[in-house]
This record gives C-alpha cells, sequence and structure tokens, in this order.
RNA sequence: GCGGAUGUGGUCCAGUGGUAGGACAGUAGCUUCCCAAGCUACCGGCCCGGGUUCAAUUCCCGGCAUCCGCACCA
C-alpha cells in the first residue's frame, strides 16, 4: 500500500506527525512528531545509536545546534551553502547565475563573488539565457543562503548559524575529542540530533524539511594503516547503483544490481573498504529495523553531484510508494578526507592533528645548519634573518650544496654567497617516534525522519480480516511504539476489567511499553492498535480466569492468529518474541488457539 | 522563487450571498465472550487579514498553508 494521502491521513489521524503549529497558520517545512511518531522516531535513534555507537565501539556527543560564524566559514557552508540564481526575463528560467559566469570566463569561483559583481559580470561579458537565448543583462542576481542565521548576545550581536548538518559539531571539537580518544586512531564519535537547512521550497510532507533529525557517525582513520572489520559484513547482499550503472544509456530496470560486500571490495565498484564496511552495517541495520530491503539500494554519487568536501559517497535510498514510487534519500555514507579537519586547522590555528607513533623509533639523518648570525649579521643587515632561513631550507633540500667552500642562496632574487664554515652544516643523527597526520572522515550520515517516514510507508499494509478490510502498520516490534496492549474482552465485566488491569502493571513492571483499552468492541480495538502497530494484542475473557492456571489470549498483529497461553507465561514469551528466540508460529503449535470469525 | 489546483468538525468530503450537512472517528450510556456490529445522546467546523454588501464560509484582493509541475536540494 502506501497512497501519499493514506500515509498523510494515518499520520495525522494516529499522532505520527502532522505540520507544526497549524493554529497559527503553520511555517512550511516542520512537522511535530505525535506520540506515536515521537516513539516510533525515539526507537529508530536508540537502534542506530545500539548500532552505530554501541556496537561499534563509538562515542556520542551533544554540540550546540548554534554556532559562531567562523565556524562555517571555514567549513565551507558560508559558501557553498549560498545559490545565486538570476531568472531570464524572456522565458522565466532560474539559473544559478555562478554556474553561467564560471561557464562563459575563466573564472572558477565565482561563487566567492558578490551578487552585484556576477550581475556586473552577466553584462560585461554579455551572457544569455541558455534556455532561451535571451539576454541576462540587467536582471537582479538573488542570493539564497540555506542556512538560517541568528545573532548571539544581545544588540547585534556576534552572528551565528543554526547547523546545516551535525558534523561540525563533532569536527570543532576534534581537538578535545582526539585527547578522550588518548590520541589513537581510528576512533569514533556519534551525534543525533536536529539539523537546519532553510529550504527554498519544502515539499512532499516529511521527506523535505526544514529542520530535520540527522543520525552522524563521524570515523576518524588513518588512511593508510586503519582497515575496518570488514569480515564481519563480508557476506552481506547489498544493492548497488553505481555511477557506471546509472551512466549506461539502458540502465537495468531496477537500477541496480546485487552484490556481497565483499564482490564489491573485490570487484572494486566501491573504492573504500571503509565505505564498503559501512554499506554492510547499513544494510544489516535497515533489515533490524525493519524496512523493506526489496525497496532499498545504495547509489554512488554522480562526480558532479558531490558535495563540496567528499571524494565519494554512497546514498542509501528507499523507494517510497508514497512519494509516487520515488527513490528517496535517507542515508549518505560519504568519505570526506581530510577536507574537514584540515579546515578547522586552517580557520582556528589549532591543533586537528593526531600524532601516529611508528612501530619503532626511527633514525632519520637530518642536514642542519647553524649560521653563525654574528658573522651574517653585519654582513647582511636587515637580511641577515632571511638568508639564514634560506640556508636552512637548501640544508633541508640540497645538503649537497654545502660541499662546496661558498654556498650561494637567493633571497628576493638577490644572490647572497656565504663561507660555508659560516653556515655550520652539519648531519646530525634524530629520532623520530612518529608523524603528525591529519585524519581521513567516513561519514555515515542517516536521515532520521526519512527513515521514520520509509518505516510507515512500507509497513502500511491492508488486507481482509474476518471479513472485512483492515490496515495495520507492520512494523519492526523493535520499532513498534507500543509493544503490547491490554484488553478485556468485554467492558461490562468487572473481573475482566481488573485482571486486564494487572496484567498492564505486570507487563510494564518487567520493562514492556503497554497499554490498556477497555473502549469499544474487542474488534474495534484490535484495528486501533493495527494501524498503529503494536505487535502484540493480550485479551482477557472469562474463560480464561476460570482456567487453572488463568490463561489470557496473545494475537498476532499480522495474521490476527491468537494463542491461548498461562498469564504467568506471558512475560517469557514476551520476551522470547522480542529477543527473537521464539516465534509466534512455535506458540500456536505449542498452545491452544482462539477460532476467530476469519477461520 | 515561478505556474496551476486546493483550503468546510479529529479524519475524509458535500454545500450555500442570510453563519452549514454527511460519513467515519471520539465521548457517555445500553448491549456485547474474539476482530471497525447495533441503539440513544453528546462533543466538534467554514485558514488568516482586508474589500464589496444591509449581510461574506460563499464574490474580489492580499497573506499563509497544502498538493502537482518547473527550478533548487551543498
Amino acid at each position: 500500500m502506501g497512497e501519499r494521502a493514506d500515509v498523510v491521513e494515518l499520520a495525522k489521524r494516529r499522532g505520527f506527525f502532522f505540520a507544526a503549529a497549524e493554529a497559527y497558520g503553520g511555517a512550511a517545512g516542520f512537522y511535530t512528531f505525535g506520540p506515536e511518531g515521537a516513539a516510533l522516531k525515539r526507537n529508530v535513534e536508540s537502534a542506530w545509536r545500539d548500532r552505530f555507537a554501541l556496537k561499534e565501539d563509538n562515542e556520542e556527543i551533544a554540540a550546540p545546534t548554534i554556532m559562531p560564524e567562523p565556524v562555517f566559514e571555514a567549513s565551507g557552508h558560508l559558501d557553498t551553502f549560498d545559490d545565486m540564481l538570476v531568472e531570464c526575463a524572456e522565458c522565466g528560467e532560474s539559473h544559478r547565475a555562478d554556474h553561467l559566469v564560471e561557464g562563459a570566463t575563466a573564472l572558477e569561483d565565482a561563487e566567492a563573488l558578490e551578487p552585484a559583481e556576477i550581475a556586473t559580470i552577466l553584462e560585461e561579458h554579455e551572457i544569455d539565457c541558455p534556455d532561451c537565448g535571451a539576454a541576462l543583462a540587467g536582471q537582479e542576481v538573488e542570493e539564497f543562503n540555506l542556512m538560517f542565521q541568528t545573532s548571539i548576545g544581545p544588540g547585534s550581536g556576534q552572528p551565528g548559524y543554526l547547523r546545516p548538518e551535525t558534523a561540525q559539531g563533532i569536527f570543532v571539537e576534534f581537538p578535545r575529542l582526539k585527547e578522550y580518544a588518548r590520541g589513537k586512531l581510528p576512533f569514533g564519535v556519534t551525534q543525533i540530533g536536529p539539523a537546519y537547512r532553510n529550504e527554498i521550497s519544502p515539499r512532499r510532507g516529511l521527506i523535505r524539511v526544514r529542520e530535520l533529525t540527522q543520525a552522524e557517525l563521524e570515523q576518524f582513520i588513518d588512511p593508510e594503516d586503519d582497515e575496518p572489520p570488514l569480515e564481519t559484513v563480508a557476506d552481506v547482499a547489498l544493492r548497488l547503483y553505481a555511477v557506471p550503472d546509472q551512466e549506461e544509456s539502458a540502465p537495468a530496470a531496477e537500477g541496480y544490481r546485487e552484490v556481497t560486500v565483499r564482490e564489491a571490495v573485490d570487484e572494486e565498484v566501491v573504492a573504500s573498504d571503509w565505505i564498503a564496511y559501512y554499506l554492510g552495517v547499513a544494510q544489516e541495520w535497515y533489515e533490524r529495523i525493519g524496512l523493506d530491503t526489496e525497496k532499498l539500494r545504495f547509489r554512488q554519487h554522480l562526480p558532479g553531484e558531490r558535495a563540496h568536501y567528499a571524494s565519494d559517497c554512497w546514498d542509501a535510498e528507499a523507494k517510497v510508494e508514497s512519494a509516487g514510487g520515488d527513490w528517496i534519500e535517507i542515508a549518505g555514507i560519504s568519505s570526506r578526507g581530510d577536507y574537514d579537519l584540515s579546515k578547522h586547522a586552517d580557520g582556528s590555528g589549532e591543533n586537528f592533528t593526531v600524532f601516529k607513533q611508528y612501530d619503532e623509533p626511527q633514525s632519520v639523518l637530518e642536514p642542519t645548519v647553524d649560521p653563525d648570525m654574528s658573522v651574517l649579521g653585519p654582513e647582511f643587515g636587515g637580511d641577515a634573518g632571511a638568508v639564514a632561513e634560506a640556508l636552512e631550507d637548501l640544508a633541508a633540500h640540497d645538503p649537497d650544496a654545502f660541499e662546496q667552500e661558498v654556498v650561494t642562496v637567493t633571497v628576493d632574487g638577490e644572490r647572497y654567497d656565504v663561507d660555508t664554515d659560516i653556515a655550520n652544516f652539519e648531519v646530525v643523527e634524530k629520532t623520530e617516534a612518529g608523524v603528525h597526520i591529519t585524519p581521513h572522515v567516513i561519514e555515515p550520515s542517516f536521515g532520521v525522519d526519512r527513515t521514520v517516514y520509509a518505516l510507515i510507508d512500507h509497513g502500511l499494509e491492508r488486507d481482509e480480516l474476518g471479513g472485512e478490510t483492515r490496515d495495520y502498520l507492520s512494523l519492526a516490534a523493535e520499532m513498534a511504539p507500543t509493544d503490547v496492549a491490554v484488553f478485556p474482552l468485554v467492558s461490562n465485566h468487572e473481573p475482566l476489567l481488573e485482571s486486564a488491569a494487572e496484567v498492564v502493571s505486570t507487563l510494564r513492571a518487567a520493562g514492556f511499553d503497554a497499554t490498556r483499552d477497555d473502549s469499544g468492541s474487542i474488534g474495534r480495538r484490535y484495528r486501533r492498535q493495527d494501524e498503529v502497530g503494536t505487535p502484540f494484542c493480550v485479551t482477557v475473557d472469562r474463560d480464561g480466569l476460570e482456567d487453572d492456571p488463568e490463561t489470557i489470549t496473545l494475537r498476532d498483529r499480522d495474521t490476527g492468529a491468537q494463542a491461548r497461553i498461562p498469564t504467568g507465561e506471558l512475560v517469557g514469551q514476551l520476551e522470547a518474541l522480542r529477543d527473537g528466540e521464539a516465534d509466534f508460529e512455535a506458540l500456536l503449535s505449542r498452545y491452544e488457539t482462539v477460532e476467530t470469525a476469519d477461520e
């Protein structure tokens, strides 16, 4: 199923998500997760945290959502989030003004220019509309910054921005995080939280929004030495949609081919072992949370599509029927190289490297000079310092030059002759314990909201039960907002009400998220739970109260089948079902089943 | 941002220049021993602002929001 209208209607009516602040007319691109949706989202985040932080031995942090301007100057977002558009007066098409300028001139970084300068260039170079050929001269160049700006502190304050990705909060704290990791690679830091993008045109409900929740891992590695534990996911099957497949004139109908992680690496479909590893981890994780993996593929970014920082990137894409059957991006696994840490090192002047120790300290012969400044000073005056530096440079690059009696260096085009004795050239033996390296970053970045949306879309099913059509949400038990619902079979019999209340207390004490419902007919109550994906319903009936020991019936959401089990075994059975140690089929064969109208 | 369509109880819709109705959902009661049953009652609405008019939910203008297409999506 999964018509868009169905998903949106269910989401609103049952409290999964809805447009925020509708009482005041709302604002496009902002959504509130209702009780069911918030619980589902929380479960997605918990499962992600378990897999990408806990199981990978990574640490989670919580950085501010607002950072001062220099952070985003360094990260490149201030420039690259700034699109300049120019609209053709004739045909009305909008074009990236900076791209037009770059295409028509020798300029390579037109993005860095001011809109007014771009407008001037459009005019001077007589650039025309690529679509209709009309002159663009005189058209206004509009600027869109996709970051939300704010000011920090009173008055004009200091400009700040809401983070457009959670990643920067990790990168800027790298100097401390590396200390926490005791300076040893590889290590990873995760963060789950909101990011903000002032989209020009939010669309398609939850799929394109202005505030989104990201779950990101920044895996810091030594690109030369660190290898992922590839063998743990080597046999995981992936559906890869690589660049060559996308470029073929007639790509496969499904738009992917299935290979294992091992094959992807061996056949060099995926260049980086680390990316391959996380593709495998992601695939397993999606299976775990109940995404329909028949509707999951990994698509490699085309070269022109990649972000300013990425050298390779694979998106996880889910086919979402309620979005018109489109493949939508739900995660990106990219290789960011040392881009971010280098940029923040430059921007801040701080140390964003780690010290990489050699296995054995290495002795190196290092040519050095120690010029006698008491001679150079009087001889060269103000140039003496520069001459000394030039000598050091020469020693490093061309030690043979010191074999002559006089060495010659050039400073600002002027030659200086120095007696070799004065330079005090010497080759000394030094011990090096290691080198400072800037780690590379592998970034699995997940869109939590879109994942939630895909789970609902994939989970929404319609079948027939008891002669009636019914809608149910086939969520993985771990994701379901409610673990189990408990009903008295009829609500006009006091002992049943009491017994149901007791069962709920017992389940809650055992750690289950249990709910009770005694309003309306039993069928109606089953349907309510079916719609919000509650995997199991427990019903207390008179027959059960008369049994010795007492029994209740346990109902499976997807089939409606019921087993009558002793009340005392309920917690244990639910735990077994939850932990995957039992399935409902086994219960049905082990216990008495309950006839339903369907059978 | 451009173009088109739309905006009526919680949800899905009908309708009108004289302030509105249905279905479903919800609540209360009756009934009810297994899948949205029935009966009774109740709750609850014309997106916002301006204009035209004696009177606007209806017509006009603007805004906001939603959907579709285009553009954008680092």
